[in-house]
DNA sequence: GCTTTTTTGTCACCTGGGTGACACATAGGC
DNA sequence: GCCTATGTGTCACCCAGGTGACAAAAAAGC
């Protein structure tokens, strides 16, 4: 049988994620907290999913990862005690961006993301998660690009890169969606790590396969078929 | 010359970052920023630098970019109209991560973090800057990691993963950082999106060079080596 | 318009790292 | 302690993508 760790204020106040917080606001905060042990290897939330709790690691080790296009497991981090994990649930309607699950045995609390933004800062939950999705909703889309490229080819990063693209710079268009930016192959290149030699080459492959069309130096792309093939699943909207 | 775009109320709130404000709320914060206009090209932060303002794209395109170890340029995001910026200072005592400067022409907005944050969320600034810190510090310490590993050979990658770890998971030890963690090379390979088998040799490689050791199971790394090795400058602290 | 510079397209060639295969070492399970 | 499963070390071989080089096409100066 495992012992039930003691999770008092001065413990919790030890945590960097606490330090400023006042013995108050903690002791609420642990009343909130509903405290659950988990096996090792056992999922806490998978990809996709609603994003509704907001989880402190209490012991052991906690492992965030995602599924690639071609079905494999990236490691994206390891939550180490005394992290908060699980942040997508700060930001209004957000979807689990990573699966969890125990690395090791674990301990983990988890606390509905109100009453940890009301308890510890004192304003509405609503106000705040707009806020962050404001500000660090760009971080989160950047985080999300860079760990789907971990495991892509060039094909599949050039996708990626130019949906995140249309979706900031593309106006509707008859032909499909117009990127109102003037970006060089060389652009490209830097964006997705790669050369400008091998840039040209798929772009004209891209353009063979209806992926996308260029009218002068301007983009229309299909973004369907840009989730297509960037082992994207399609579009739920 | 270049005409001053008007920057009322109305204008504002259409944007997503402030659509949640109240009139009041963003008169407020107009009125205390300072707009200034930026021609392509020019550099508008370095990275590495203290993060003291918050930025508005009010027209124009905006560029962050990082320098890598070999001494090129990551393209890592064009920001778009009506997009935040220069989000670091949102957080304690952050230097900046990239570079910015003007992809075209450019209007920008500034405004210290501090009035951004007491004007839209009535809340200190402190503790909001802390509560940052302790949530989506983490996301930034993975992007970070990410957009390096964009131009970085194993070797590099695995050097800057094994850095995290021991930030993470390493306690002091008369002959370096240890790390309570036991960790097979698969998982390595999983973290840095590489083969079992190439990470066994380069890890191997890695001994013989005296940047890490091994006790059994457990690593023993030396992290000024490590920085070395991962092309970072040698810590500052 | 004509000239200069920047971008695009396409080679041939090289290399880092993926793959599969297999021997050996280590660590749990019982 | 023995047996099985899991991790490590090291091959030989292959391929995606990097590099350099150069011609053709577009843009930008003027």
């Amino acid at each position: 049988m495992v012992r039930t760790p003691i999770l008092n204020v001065a413990t919790v106040r030890r945590l960097k994620a606490f330090s400023w917080a006042t013995d108050r606001q903690v002791e609420r905060l642990l009343s909130h907290m509903r405290l659950q042990y988990v096996e090792k290897r056992t999922v806490l939330f998978n990809e996709g999913i609603p994003s509704d709790s907001l989880y402190l690691l209490v012991s052991g080790v906690a492992k965030l990862s995602l599924r690639s296009p071609d079905d494999e497991r990236v490691l994206v981090s390891l939550v180490a005690p005394g992290e908060l994990f699980g942040i997508t649930s700060l930001m209004p309607g957000m979807h689990r961006a990573f699966r969890s699950e125990a690395f090791s045995d674990c301990w983990v609390g988890a606390v509905r993301p109100e009453v940890f933004v009301t308890t510890l800062l004192d304003c509405p939950f609503a106000e705040f998660s707009a806020m962050m999705e404001g500000t660090v909703g760009r971080w989160f889309a950047l985080l999300y690009r860079y760990t789907r490229f971990q495991s892509s080819s060039l094909r599949q990063k050039l996708a990626l890169a130019l949906l995140e693209l249309a979706r900031k710079f593309g106006v509707r268009d008859a032909r499909g969606t117009l990127l109102i930016l003037q970006l060089t192959h060389e652009d490209l290149a830097d964006l997705v790590g790669a050369s400008r030699q091998k840039v040209t080459e798929h772009m004209k492959e891209l353009e063979r396969q209806q992926v996308l069309l260029r009218d002068r130096r301007k983009l229309i792309v299909h973004p369907d078929r840009l989730r297509e093939t960037a082992g994207l699943p399609p579009d739920e909207k």
